[in-house]
DNA sequence: CTGAAAGCGCTTACAG
DNA sequence: CTGAAAGCGCTTACAG
């Protein structure tokens, strides 16, 4: 069986591509008649449009890439649910496809940025923004449409992004440990080589600056972002025999590990130890202890994300802009 | 600045495009004084090639698409990250992208079947396959490879799939809760569209038949697959006072909402009312109680899926095939 | 309102 | 080992 392309429609009703392709698109006036012959023919034929070749022809794949994290971190953090449902909702009104990425960077395979750029994108929806990103870099140099899910770490005159307000969420989750009487925090951050990580101990120092207090530099220290790192890391530290009185954590799943390892060394929460995270996502409700969490609102991100780089793919923004979402504490049993 | 094309590369090296291509993909041997040079040229101008282009050519995307259920269900329901990573993470390994797509069948603007099918996408993944489901006619219909994430309807024999055994899984859970005494369970199960519904059902019904005990149709419901509407249900039963001694929900989300319930109700979990949940996700373990649940080694799943897939978009595999992942029951608190 | 034709940028028999 | 050329199936100025 042959494959039914434009040429099977337009020899059967005797018109020329041109007039299906214009029926078909609408981008030009065709005889209501002339129409209506195709449409038939269309349903009768039951043709669908070779997708790639109109890309190719139109240079446009109504696709749009998310360049997300490691799945490791995708499948035990549901902030990155709420990411993307964030991106389909919006792409899926705009008309556009999702092409999801996972980060393989650290693997032995590595997958490089290169790789990525080849893909039949209109546009990229970048998450975590390193410092010196290679993969920001190379998107730049191809021109690809992009916008950041977090906050670029220079040219933020420059460049399209979305991002919550972490540091003065931060700001914020600290300011009130200290009013709680707490005086020596842990900052359990992710790796340093995410802006997002930045962001929050700048927040957190802040906070310590704004009252008077001393931040002890042991007590910042970085993880990897999946649970197993935070139980670790803070099974070491309550056996280097901390007086930490409190922690904050990276994400709600650091805040997970880190929960287990107090469960685990019965150190109650939060008399002994308060914990709080950022993140809010489900499992901050449902852990026993609830867990006091910086909501960012990812969904809100993920939407806007996406509605920006549409905007920018269509040209209707074109100067650099950002928009910053505020976060709020939700205040819980853990703390 | 003119696109570099592999045109800009063959003049630059003076040899013709056919041998710039061939010495790229390997497909044909070329001296390695000329492979060199142009390698060289690739490098120098920066070329990548042109994807679209590439595909169209070859008929061939290395994509890979995967049609999940709705974003609120994504939203909320981590089941779908498992799911999701081990998709990734065997396309990784086979080199092959991923391309998402939500379920908004239900939707007002309702992008049919249809569209998708004009993707430029090697082969598809089906979750959540319904009965009568128009998606999977129109793929077979277009000879598009698809591999099922879960049991098909009906021509089990001639369709690729990859599923729980969510039959022996339902089976074993009533029969351990039949065995802790308990005689009149609730069965809140998904939409009745869902093939995973029904097999739910069936080992749910199996047990009480094996058991000599009596199954009450009244003991069965059916409610979308998020927790809000599991809290809503279960209140619902509350008042109306049924004498349920325990609850067997179709995925953990549903179970969420069910003990949520309980809860405002202060009804005691497990002695007035057990509940057990299917999916065994994070949630579960962290849940306050912690929720017996079914594992179903979603993980697993999406990875089988993706394999096969792969394995047949590239013939390697043509005789339609299965395969059937055990279950196990996860005993813990709530039971 | 409609058509002939060039063009999108590759790949791949085919011929040498 | 290398090249000329057709072909993939669309879209879109351009001309009428």
């Amino acid at each position: 069986m042959k494959k039914i392309t434009i040429d099977t429609v337009a020899k059967r009703v005797g018109v020329s591509a041109a007039t299906v392709s214009y029926a078909l698109s609408g981008k030009k006036k065709i005889s209501a008649e002339t129409k209506e012959k195709i449409l038939e023919a269309v349903k009768e034929l039951d043709y669908r449009p070779d997708i790639t070749a109109r890309n190719l022809a139109s240079n446009k794949t109504w696709t749009v890439g998310l360049y997300a994290s490691s799945t490791q971190n995708i499948r035990e953090d549901s902030f990155f649910n709420n990411i993307l449902t964030g991106v389909l909702d919006v792409l899926h009104e705009r008309n556009y496809q999702l092409m999801v990425y996972a980060d393989y960077s650290s693997d032995s395979k590595g997958s490089s940025p290169e790789f990525r750029l080849t893909q039949p994108i209109d546009g990229v929806l970048i998450m975590n923004p390193r410092i010196n990103d290679v993969y920001i870099e190379h998107v730049k140099e191809r021109n690809i449409p992009y916008v950041l899910i977090g906050t670029p770490e220079k040219d933020a005159g420059e460049t399209y992004f979305v991002d919550s307000d972490i540091t003065a969420g931060y700001y914020a989750a600290v300011n009130y440990l200290i009013s709680k009487g707490h005086r020596n925090i842990i900052l359990m951050n992710g790796p340093a080589e995410y802006v997002q990580s930045e962001n929050r101990e700048i927040g957190y120092r802040q906070a310590f600056l704004d009252n008077g207090l001393a931040c002890d530099e042991h007590s910042i220290v970085h993880v990897r972002m999946v649970e197993e790192d935070g139980y670790r890391a803070f099974l070491q530290l309550l056996q280097e025999k901390t007086n930490a009185t409190a922690v904050i954590t990276f994400n709600d799943t650091i805040a997970v590990g880190v929960l287990r390892a107090l469960r685990d060394q019965k150190v109650n929460v939060p008399h002994k130890m308060a914990v709080v995270s950022a993140g809010n996502t489900m499992i901050t409700r449902i852990h026993n202890p609830t867990i006091t969490s910086i909501d960012m609102n990812a969904y809100i991100i993920g939407s806007k994300a996406a509605e920006l780089l549409v905007d920018v793919i269509e040209k209707r923004r074109m100067q650099p802009s950002h928009e910053i979402i505020q976060t709020h504490l939700e205040e819980r049993e853990s703390s």
